[in-house]
DNA sequence: TTTATTTGGTTTATAACATAAACTAGTTTA
DNA sequence: TAAACTAGTTTATGTTATAAACCAAATAAA
């Protein structure tokens, strides 16, 4: 009938977070906020979850004397997305 | 960029329930039961939350002597769904 | 007949979660 | 040199989803 939601991925900033990193090749922590408007600090606690289950890649660095923490969509984070937007088809689709 | 998920329907059991009842006209509580796979108790508390929303009606009477919870969407209901998959599909549309 | 068992739920307890507030560390600007 | 800004992390809190425990009535079994 209805197919699972990854918890990981069902969830409204975690899902703009990998939702943006589907679309481009890296993207930093800036970037990510600017683009959702969500708290630093909410952020910071979300890529930590997605980096631990595997889903993104963080890399931290500076941009000049500045830190920069950048992140990727890893293959396993395309696979979950693209299984989550498949799941989620078995709740929407008419 | 991305537009805002109603939390009441970015739940996997509440979503399930909504999504059940935009294809009937009306469902029992068993067969909602039966369709979920959820526990009673959940179901009985998302109900509820929906109920209050009005984003469903509810209405108890007996089939025989067993009672029975009768639950049918309604127009808030609808409208809120569409609205929910519109907003869904700004994160998940390529 | 009285004791399980089943149906159809509700109430309550708990663990996980999302979120923001508070904080850290270093940099730039006035 | 002090204030303000950048770039985050850690921690505290309230909310939520969920299941366990519970309740009441009906039916089946012994």
């Amino acid at each position: 009938m209805f197919k699972e939601l990854d918890p990981l991925l069902h969830s409204e900033l975690r899902l703009s977070i990998i939702s943006l990193l589907i679309s481009v090749e890296s993207a930093d922590f800036s970037y990510i906020k600017e683009k959702t408007g969500a708290s630093s600090g909410n952020i910071s606690v979300q890529i930590e979850k997605l980096r631990v289950a595997g889903y993104i890649k963080v890399e931290k660095g500076y941009r000049g004397k500045i830190p920069q923490t950048m992140c990727s969509i890893s293959q396993e984070g395309i696979v979950a997305f693209e299984k989550y937007v498949d799941a989620l088809k078995s709740y929407i689709m008419p």
